[in-house]
DNA sequence: GTGATTGCAAAGCGTTTGCACCGTA
DNA sequence: TACGGTGCAAACGCTTTGCAATCAC
């Protein structure tokens, strides 16, 4: 599940930020970057507690609100809510959110560039930013369903 | 701010399907119906409450999940929050929701048909949805900030 | 008249904050 | 050693629920 698994470097990003490196930041880390799965607060809480026993959910929140702040993992927006992590993928990508298991496929972002093209101008707007989410079910989900 | 607006098609909507016409309920309705701008439940809340005072909050959480679940209003996320609720667009659009003001322009999602074109298998997902927003600044805050 | 709807108050829940202790650099 | 980080408990804000009174049909 972790081939490339880049918690090196965010303890190393981390630490250029200035950044303690502590146990239970670590454990935080280690689930969030080795995960596939879009993963809530307390759910980080309860897999990192495995490997920090001491954990406090706070602390979650604190390490999540510093690597969402540098880039490193990205808020996930879904129907049932908007409370769910997932690590951030290289360049200009997508996610593809299993509505069953949660799991994360990305999806390339070049089709959408007629979005941010030109000047971003569009009916006036200046465009900024955006955003794109695509839910499905993910095969295995499809296999053992039907 | 209201050349068409569809607040007659929502009260018809709301009684086809069993609910009650009260005053809370229009208030409600109105404010949000003649909106071109991402409102908050206590921000629906606030300005219904001019048209019936004796509103509760309570009463605008309730009409927007019964809104929500006719198709009538869309929940927007944004980074802040996903709190802020604004009208169906008719078709296939997506929100370019101004970051300054609220203030909502529909584009067309057909560039999107990609997305759930076929089959809709990609990656080995059955894909079933797919949210987009885009974020932006607005003729007029562009004006009124340069 | 009947049953859906309302507003109030209280409960619920996820998240944030205050603070004294701890541990990294 | 200094100061950022931690966990606990409490506070916080938004949302939901219980309930008796009200009102649309």
């Amino acid at each position: 599940m972790s081939s490339d698994s880049p918690i090196q470097n965010w303890l190393d990003c981390l630490q250029e930020n200035g950044y303690r490196l502590t146990t239970p930041r670590q454990a935080v880390v280690e689930i969030i970057a080795s995960s596939q799965r879009v993963l809530s607060p307390f759910e980080v809480f309860e897999l990192a507690r495995t490997r920090c026993p001491r954990l406090g959910l706070v602390t979650v929140y604190r390490t999540v609100e510093k690597l969402e702040e540098l880039g490193l993992i990205q808020r996930v927006h879904q129907p049932s809510g908007c409370h769910s992590f997932i690590a951030t993928a290289p360049g200009h990508q997508h996610p593809l959110i299993c509505q069953s298991c949660g799991h994360v496929q990305f999806i390339s972002g070049e089709k959408l560039d007629w979005l941010t093209e030109g000047s971003g101008i569009e009916y006036g707007y200046r465009i900024q930013d955006h955003w794109l989410q695509v839910f499905g079910i993910c095969e295995e989900c499809l296999q053992n369903n039907k």
